[in-house]
DNA sequence: GGCGTGACTTGAA
DNA sequence: ATTCAAGCCACGC
């Protein structure tokens, strides 16, 4: 049993995320049996600047890029996103429960 | 050391 | 059906 921090949980399940492929911070608290610790997961997103990981994968549960204000520019993460096959709406990800991808069902 | 805020979520009114 | 509120933990001042 691995107990590492949460942070590490975090950056651990981010990096793990398939290209093409979204989850919500839920999805990660979840995983990380923290599902009311959404926020933290999007906190610890603020540290990964410098990572590999892929924090633009990464939204709330409605799959709107809440995060995307924290990115270098204002629409880097939906190009990142866009880039990858997705299409985004108005800050939002179209079939989002399609291209989601679940921690807790894929891990 | 206390208070407020934050890349969220879920439940109740 | 929609709107409001509370909870969660960590970091900053």
């Amino acid at each position: 049993m691995e107990e590492q921090n949460f942070f590490d949980k975090v950056y651990e399940v981010a990096q793990q995320i398939p290209y093409g492929r979204v989850t919500s911070y839920g999805a990660i608290a979840k995983y990380l049996g923290a599902a009311r610790s959404a926020r933290m997961v999007g906190w610890a997103m603020n540290y990964v600047f410098g990572k590999d990981i892929p924090a633009h994968r990464v939204v709330n549960r409605v799959g709107v890029l809440t995060g995307k204000h924290h990115f270098e520019g204002t629409n880097l993460m939906q190009q990142l996103l866009e880039n990858e096959g997705l299409t985004i709406k108005d800050n939002q990800i179209v079939d989002f429960q399609k291209y989601f991808w679940d921690p807790v069902q894929e891990l």
